[in-house]
DNA sequence: CCCTTTCGTCAGGGTGCCTGTCTTGTGTGG
DNA sequence: CCACACAAGACAGGCACCCTGACGAAAGGG
């Protein structure tokens, strides 16, 4: 038996900046999710992201993603993996180096980037909706000018 | 050996509101536990989080801290375990409840708490240098408009 | 005093990430 | 042209984090 405790008051204190720019962004991707899993693809995950989203057209090595992502290659090889075994992508043999192979999009893995673009417009519009154009300008413009300014 | 490939281009493609809203959060993270690391935590990772930031003063059950964090009580009892062993939480029994134990930061893991606050401050400093005072508030008053109406 | 619920734990499983090592193929310099 | 360093990926092994299921012990209401 599960044992996943209902949540009830997140304590939520002085909301600081962090959980304000947090939030939304979580909101957001756990509606992307329940999408997926309500159309049919219930087993993608927060981390095949890493995977679908650094995606070229005409497909792209396991070595190029795992720089994109950050992460090594073994992990991004785990990754594909997975995701191959699911009928997300696939791995062809790069014609112009027999040691590598390129890992594409199957047409099951690009329903994927048409149910997120929806997701996506769904949410501005609704954003857009409760505080205005307006406000909706401000903001991003705010943000990109933020982002702008971002060194680690 | 380590195969970690360095990041090049992460082909950023027209700045979406997702990225424009995590990026900052991400490298604001990245500083606090670049910080943690340089002043002797450098154990402490994300997930520790789900704990630290849920204790009280007093002591907090495990299974309050699971539904604080929203994790099953047995996951959050790991990461107990593990920050236990670490010396940044201690278990006492709970003497209202002899079933019960109250997990509580020691002095190394009160620690954690002022580091936290010093990175915070710093960043939204930078922040606020960088986007000017009006901005900022403007910002903030905009990501709590957009907060306040979060709901799933 | 049962009976149910709750607290924490043990057992077991899967994913996602890592380091280290190896094979195979590439391409470059002598 | 060939030896050799190097790049692409696979294989092995390990740990963290999260899950489900099941349990003993204590609490608490009828």
């Amino acid at each position: 038996m599960s044992t996943r405790l209902p949540h009830t008051s997140a304590r939520t204190r002085p909301e600081n900046l962090a959980i304000l720019l947090r939030e939304p962004f979580r909101v957001g991707t756990e509606r992307l999710h329940r999408r997926f899993a309500e159309r049919g693809h219930p087993d993608i995950r927060a981390p095949h992201g890493n995977v679908m989203q650094f995606l070229d057209d005409g497909g792209t090595r396991v070595s190029v993603l795992a720089e994109r992502a950050q992460m090594t290659k073994q992990s991004m090889a785990e990754l594909v993996t997975h995701l191959e075994r699911l009928g997300y992508v696939e791995r062809v043999p790069d014609p112009s180096d027999r040691r590598a192979k390129l890992v594409r999009a199957t047409p099951r893995g690009r329903e994927l980037y048409v149910i997120a673009r929806e997701v996506v417009a769904e949410i501005e519009a609704e954003w857009t909706q409760r505080l205005g154009k307006a406000k909706m300008r401000q903001l991003r413009a705010l943000l990109e000018e933020l982002n702008a300014g971002l060194e680690p």
